[in-house]
This record gives C-alpha cells, sequence and structure tokens, in this order.
DNA sequence: AGTTTGCCGTTACACTATAACTAACCGGGT
DNA sequence: ACCCGGTTAGTTATAGTGTAACGGCAAACT
C-alpha cells in the first residue's frame, strides 16, 4: 500500500468528493431541519474544492471572483452555520477553515496540517480521545471543545523537495 | 485530597510562583547564551503574574499602565523571544499567550483552559503524546509542532456558580 | 576604535472577526 | 391574497490580532 496512507492522492477522484460532499450536507440538514442555502452551499463548496485549509478571506476572495462580492459577515456567518451542523471544521492554529470528512458524532477529531500546502488530513483515533480523557478526567476540568492539530509537513511536500 | 487536583488553588503562594519563573528564565538563557532583556523580563513577568491566558493587547495594555507605552511589535518580538526559547506557550485557539510551567523538553503539552475564567492547566501527559504518536506515524505525516488545547469550565467556575 | 550583531522604536499596514441595524425571504395560518 | 413570526442575508462600521520594513542604538567581538 501506499507509503502516504490516509493522506489525499494528489490525482484522485476529486469531483466525486465534492459530490459526496454535497449529497452528504444535504443529508444532514435534512435530518436536522436546517436550510442549506445557495450562500451556505456555496462557501461549502469552495472548501470542499480542495483538501486544504482555508481562510475566510480567501473564500471571500473565491466568491468575489464568481462574481458573488459579499461582506466578511456572510463568510463567517455561513461558517458558523456549518461548524454547527457539523460539516466544517475550525482549525484554530492557523485561523483557517477546511471540510469535515470524519464522523458526524464525536466532533473534534484531530488534524494533521501541512505548513506548506495546507492540506489538512482529519483522523479520529479513538486512543488519542481516551487519552485524552484520562488525563482531563483526574483534574476536575469539563471539558467542552478539543482541539488536536499537528503542524508539519505532508508526504507529498517532504518528498516533492527537499527542504 | 483536593477536587481541583493539579488546578491552581486560589490562595496559593503566588510570589514564589512569579519568582520561580523567574529564576527558571535566567537559568534557561543563560543555558542558551541569550539575553533576557527588561522588555523581556516584563512581558514574562506579566504572563507569570496570572495563571492565564493572556491576550498580546492586555500584555500592551499592563505596560501601559506601568508607564511603558510600547507598540504592537514590540510585545510580539517578546512572546517570539519566549516561545522560541520555551518559556511561554501559544494558545492557538484564543489567540492567547501563556508561561510554560511544563518540563521544558517535548515542548508542546496538553492545555485546559477555562472559558469563563482563562486559567490553563499544562499537562504533560505521556499516553497523550504516544497516543498522537501513533496516530501520525500510520500517515507519513512529519510533525513539527502539536496543539493540544481542551476549552471547558475549571472547578473553581463550575463550583462558584451554576452556569 | 571599528565592526558586527542583535535588540528596540516607529510607522504603516494586513489579516481576522464581530456588533448593530435593516431588508428580504420563507413557511404557516387565516 | 394577506399578514405574521422566524430565519437568512445585506450593509456599514469597527474591534481585535499580527507583520513588514526601516533606521537607530547599544552590547559583544576583534
Amino acid at each position: 500500500m501506499d507509503a502516504a496512507a490516509g493522506f489525499p492522492a494528489l490525482d484522485h477522484d476529486h469531483p466525486n468528493c465534492v459530490a459526496r460532499g454535497l449529497d452528504r450536507a444535504r443529508a444532514v440538514c435534512q435530518s436536522r431541519g436546517v436550510r442549506l442555502t445557495d450562500q451556505r452551499r456555496q462557501v461549502l463548496e469552495i472548501l470542499l474544492s480542495s483538501h486544504r485549509a482555508v481562510g475566510a478571506y480567501d473564500i471571500l476572495d473565491r466568491l468575489a471572483a464568481d462574481g458573488r462580492r459579499v461582506a466578511p459577515m456572510t463568510v463567517y456567518r455561513a461558517l458558523d452555520f456549518l461548524i454547527e451542523v457539523g460539516l466544517v471544521h475550525r482549525l484554530a492554529s492557523l485561523n483557517a477553515f477546511a471540510v469535515c470528512w470524519g464522523p458526524e458524532e464525536g466532533h473534534g477529531g484531530q488534524f494533521l496540517i501541512c505548513r506548506r500546502c495546507r492540506t489538512v488530513l482529519e483522523l479520529a483515533d479513538p486512543g488519542v480521545d481516551t487519552a485524552i480523557g484520562r488525563a482531563v478526567d483526574r483534574t476536575g476540568f469539563a471539558p467542552v471543545e478539543c482541539f488536536v492539530e499537528v503542524l508539519g509537513d505532508c508526504p507529498a511536500c517532504r518528498g516533492g523537495a527537499d527542504g
């Protein structure tokens, strides 16, 4: 098997990712009784269109390039919605956002983020969750939200050029 | 034993924390052959003066209150230095900073951050580190920096008032 | 003393995010 | 068709966070 197991191959069937993402979004919104408006769908599509961490203002620019010039507020509202329903994650270490490919439940997960190309791999390793849970339990602290973000170099960027 | 094991008690001998922190800073800088200038020491003292996450602009205000009116750049430079030598951590989830009380080596660690009072407890749980290491290893990703931040409610804030 | 290096001050600016208010839209009942 | 109440979106302004770039000054090296 591939050495880069888990990381999206450069030549994978990407249009299929977008289609699956949209299908899932429609299903999630349906089951929650909330609306996937054009605004929200377009923001999601931009995120789906790559496997990378994308900044709010990058989204803004991409929308503008498509002729939809909107204010930052609009983008942040769409992002808040998408995060709320579990379709998108916020990556605190980069002040950026990325599609959620992981399980809907137990939102959290671990994010491996390439410093160079900003490609994101989402893990949902139960070992990590339980280890953190155990460590927190001993302290009397009541956890609400958990960020696990690992910055580094993805296989493609390591292999491509020595850096 | 205390229910809030690990979290700094409200009435602990805080001046001693500051003194220990400064001693350690002097030792670290000495051993690294770098200088703990007034600027850097004052920023560190402000961080040492509480066990909380402190924003860069809060530090700015505290310096101004002491009559040292400086530009943001100055604070960020001091913070970059303190992070570089391992005396301070950046808390990505809050865009804030906190003293490093953990071991010098294996910089990283886990941070439990109270949403209400911003008090920070730093853990250095080896189980968490190895769990993350194992999960990352399978992916071909080369980790450089790791953020583990848990937001929630600290024992004091949970007990104080129901919220 | 002259040179090099690192630290700091300053100005200006870029990027990230939210508040507050208004207008448009949508689904339901009458 | 009409209104009503709730949600979504537009608009303006502003708050909060972080850097680039350049020049001066002082400490450390020779």
